[in-house]
RNA sequence: GGGCGCUUAGCUCAGUUGGUUAGAGCGUCUCGUUUACACCGAGAAGGUCAGGGGUUCGAGUCCCUUAGCGCCCA
């Protein structure tokens, strides 16, 4: 039968939907082992990742690129390895991002702002908004190759999730661990709502420092104090002064006057206080500053609110109400210079908190809010990973997430959004709360029907912390839970480590009494090719989408995966990718040939359960190729064990270029013209070539996937169809190459054939320098000592290699007298002349060979000096002996040279 | 202020129980239309592994220290 022929390149574009479309169907994705059918076997192990759920309004960024492309890789390779292999996808409601989103449109389409649409309907277009542009982001997931089981997709607000979030509020409210309050949050005066203190940055700014006059009461007397933010005297409610400050201590009792709101204050003392800082004095604004909170409760002071929502001025600031915080300061300043309360300014450099999404500067605020009492969940979170319950990769992150936690302090969990969890409590008019898994109809206390819900929602990772489980099934004892619960891997970036990473080891520990995963790893951040942070505003962002359109998905993917380190960021430039295509081309086209040399095979189906049954390697380089992927592959094994990811890629990288399509392939072009070692020859291309395809799969999953169909269907149609007897249908879900022990016929070949590299090696080298047409066979004499087997063997495939003439290749175990008129090279005890008529200057061939002896000389001396200390005594046996072999060579080497130079 | 990381070829990076001539990709130079691949092949140049000290028979790798850069927490 005819046979298509393939293309000469890859076409990424032509196949990548087909595949992703062809695993999806076939269901893939799909555990195999699954727990809600009927032939379920709870003996199968499973492995289970829970997706990092992006933004349901996000777009793919080069951050969802590598996350994918790592737990993608996992999956595959636990999944070829026979587990029951389940990764839950699904995204994130994302309440402020969304909110954000959907007010900005719906001013610009429809001008109208959220409060004028009212909170019914704008959750409606949220939810409308969801539903139209909520699959963009998994869309863009699918088309990097994700293995996600689609039909198991959540989202945090779904029904199940919903329900899972109210149980765990309620859990937590009915255990005390959740309490409402006024406290000092901070507060984003741009989003109009609480943050937590994780969403908080904070920036080196320059600023101004306002020196100014605290007047003593009925004094002329001041003390000169110094704040960044001047409208803040307007809620002081004390000045602090160092108790041993001894400018200042003969104040404390007394009572100074706020300017111009002409309040009066007491002066106290605490050793907080620094005397260096500053006047060494202290305002103490309780109401907008946590240090200063801090000291208010310890003095009982009372507490003063000047700022609104918005952080306008309120009433407690008198004529300055109502003025945004920033002309307030400008304001006041001038009233206070026009009283003469003002010293002078200066500059100033420190730290200013801003909101980590609209930038803004967050207000520390007095506000009634919702909070997780976090220090026994934080207790239980520390010791499954101290106990090691659970492992962090890279283990250094566990020092930073103890810190956190062994120093956490309360969650804000209350947002005042429209978009995401409503708190399940209601008040009646008596003020009872009524805290309930189902939405009431009256209240608790009382039996009032007249009862209104919480206006305010749940910080979006309150949801996300429950994620392992609640995707699960969670509250319920689902099948799913029960088999795939806790999960295996949960891989991240480490920025995400506090908001996410630790409250979901906390919440699993708390509602499932289990670590939701045994390992955390973490991946590095993806920078710019000189290592800066992507952003729009630098214009350096690299985005996937036109990266994959380019170059395909499998070589963005293997950029991301190979070269980085578990943890550590990792630049990423065009370039990388460009060569990785490359690779993919490579593939393909090691693929052809392997290919084309099964279809120039005779059909016989005699011969071929003959060959297949005891297909042993026959030739040297056979063994040796045999032997360098056995070794691959304990490599790799060892490798994927310890998360080497990236270095287990690379290997394999340099395997498949190297090894396999530099050597292997060129010498199997030289055995397939024999008649007798073709057929091995081509199973030998066929195996090896099989395996690098399983073994690269998790990485370039597409290509692999494709080459592999090829490689199957024509290996079927072949007289080696045996080979594929038990192969499955795809790829994807082949069996992954399993590690063997190392026999000793291995190093030998290894070694071997080596030789015989070098020895093509160095007449290569000889013929570049000496300008020899690539065309031009030439004849050659060889002395080959105690290598003599050896090289006779070899003869054929160092001639095709090296462009000799192998019907004028002699070797001889020595020779009488060096041949005239030729050029000798020496590879450890072997010499290879090769007659150059007219091409050999005497003077250039005794400059070359003095400058090889002179290295030769070198190694002896440095050898024998190694060899005479105390190496020799105490290094292992084996290791001196290796070094022992390496100088007698090189000894060997130099007598050679010497030999020749005479 | 506390903690962590990085500094290896012109550029971007590997190098995990310390083993003795330090690797890759890109870039550079010289050759090459050998029917798998020019998205390729052959060859070459290029590094006192940031500086200093220590442990060790042996250090890019472990310890201390200095400098520069970056990140996290306060």
């Amino acid at each position: 039968m005819t046979k298509k022929e393939l293309p000469k390149a890859y076409d990424f574009k032509s196949t990548e939907a087909r595949i992703y479309a062809m695993w999806e169907a076939g269901g893939f994705f799909k555990p195999h082992n699954d727990p809600n059918n009927a032939n379920f076997d709870p003996n199968v192990k499973p492995f289970v990742i829970a997706i990092p759920p992006p933004n349901v309004t996000g777009e793919l960024h080069i951050g969802h690129a590598m996350f994918v492309s790592v737990e993608d890789l996992m999956i595959r390779y636990h999944r070829m390895k026979g587990y029951s292999a389940l990764w839950i996808p699904g995204t994130d409601h994302a309440g402020i991002a969304t909110q954000l989103m959907v007010e900005r449109d719906l001013l610009k389409n429809e001008e109208v702002t959220r409060e004028e649409l009212g909170r019914e309907e704008f959750e409606k277009r949220t939810w409308e908004w969801k539903r139209k542009y909520g699959n963009i982001i998994t869309t863009q997931i699918r088309r990097l190759g994700a293995s996600c089981d689609w039909d198991r997709e959540r989202f945090t607000l779904d029904d199940g999730l919903s329900t899972a979030v109210r149980e765990a509020f309620v859990r937590l409210y009915e255990k005390g661990l959740i309490y409402r309050g006024p406290r000092l949050i901070n507060w984003s005066p741009g989003l109009k709502t609480a943050v937590s203190d994780l969403e908080v940055e904070y920036s080196e700014e320059d600023v101004q420092l306002y020196y100014f006059k605290y007047k003593l009461k009925d004094s002329d007397e001041f003390i000169p104090v110094a704040t960044i933010r001047p409208e803040t005297i307007l809620g002081d409610t004390a000045v602090a002064v160092h108790p041993e400050d001894e400018r200042y201590k003969k104040y404390i009792g007394k009572t100074v006057i706020v300017p111009i709101l002409n309040r009066e204050i007491p002066v106290i003392g605490d050793d907080y206080v620094s005397m260096e800082f500053g006047t060494g004095a202290l305002k103490i604004t309780p109401g907008h500053d946590p240090n200063d909170y801090a000291i208010a409760q310890r003095h009982n002071l009372p507490i003063i609110s000047v700022l609104d929502v918005e952080a306008k001025i309120n009433a407690n600031g008198g004529k300055y109400q109502l003025q945004d915080r920033y002309e307030a300061r400008k304001n006041l300043w001038s009233d206070m210079k026009d009283a003469n309360l003002t010293i002078k300014t200066e500059n100033y450099r420190t730290t200013i908190p801003r909101s980590q999404r609209g930038g803004e500067i967050v207000e520390p605020m007095i506000s009634e809010q919702w909070f997780v009492k976090m220090e026994s969940l934080a207790n239980a979170g520390l010791e499954a990973v101290r106990n090691e319950k659970i492992k962090i990769v890279p283990e250094r992150f566990e020092k930073t997430y103890f810190n956190w936690l062994e120093n956490i302090k309360d969650w804000c969990i209350s947002r005042q959004l429209w978009w995401g969890h409503r708190i399940p409590v209601w008040y009646c008019k008596e003020n009872h709360m009524t805290v309930a898994r189902e939405d009431p109809t009256q209240c608790a206390t009382c039996g009032s029907k007249e009862i209104r819900q919480d206006d305010d929602v749940l910080d979006t990772w309150f949801s996300s912390g429950l994620w392992p489980f609640s995707t699960l099934g969670w509250p319920q004892q689902t099948a799913d839970l029960k088999y795939f619960y806790p999960t295996s891997y949960m891989e991240t970036g480490y920025d995400i480590i506090f908001f996410w990473v630790a409250r979901m080891i906390m919440m699993g520990l708390e509602f499932t009494n289990e670590a939701p995963f045994h390992t955390v790893y973490l991946h590095g951040l993806v920078r710019d090719e000189q290592g800066r942070k992507m952003s729009k505003t630098t214009g350096n962002v690299i985005d996937p989408l036109i990266v994959m359109d380019e170059f395909g998905t499998d070589a963005l993917r293997f950029t991301l995966l190979v070269g980085s380190t578990p943890g550590n960021d990792t630049n990423v430039g065009v370039k990388k990718v460009e060569s990785n295509r490359n690779f993919a081309n490579k593939i393909w086209n090691a693929g052809r040939f392997v290919i084309n040399a099964i279809e120039s095979l005779e059909v016989n189906k005699e011969t071929s359960t003959q060959v297949t049954r005891n297909a042993q390697p026959v030739s040297l380089a056979d063994q040796w190729i045999q032997a360098k992927l056995n070794k691959l592959i304990r490599n790799v094994e060892r490798q994927f064990q310890n998360f080497q990811y990236g270095q287990a890629g690379a290997e394999i990288y340099e395997f498949i270029w190297s090894d396999f399509a530099d050597w292997y392939v060129e010498i199997a072009k030289g055995q397939m013209q024999n008649a007798e070692s073709k057929m091995q020859t081509v199973e030998m291309l066929a195996k090896v070539f099989d395996t690098c395809l399983r073994l690269l799969h998790p990485f370039t999953p597409f290509v692999t996937e494709e080459v592999w169909g090829h490689l199957h269907s024509a290996l079927r149609e072949s007289s080696l169809s045996n080979l594929c007897k038990d192969w499955t249908q795809v790829l994807i879900v082949a069996k992954f190459p399993e590690p063997t022990d190392e026999e000793s016929w291995e190093a030998k070949s290894i070694a071997d054939f080596e030789l015989i590299q070098e020895v093509i090696r160095s007449i290569r080298n000889l013929r570049a320098e000496k300008g020899i047409a690539p065309s031009k066979k030439i004849p050659a004499t060889i002395s080959a000592g105690d290598k003599l087997d050896l090289i006779s063997n070899q003869i054929s495939v160092i001639a095709s290699l090296s462009g000799l003439d192998q019907s004028q290749v002699t070797s001889l175990k020595s020779l009488a007298e060096k041949p005239s008129d030729s050029t000798a090279l020496i590879v450890g005890s072997i010499e290879i002349y090769l007659p150059l008529a007219g091409m050999v200057d005497v003077a250039n061939e005794k400059a070359r060979l003095e400058k090889e002896l002179k290295e030769a000389e070198s190694h002896i001396t440095r050898l024998e000096n190694l060899l005479n200390g105390d190496f020799a005594n105490k290094a292992p046996a084996a290791l001196v002996q290796k070094e022992k072999d390496k100088l007698a060579g090189y000894k060997d080497t130099a007598e050679k040279i010497k030999a020749q130079l005479k």
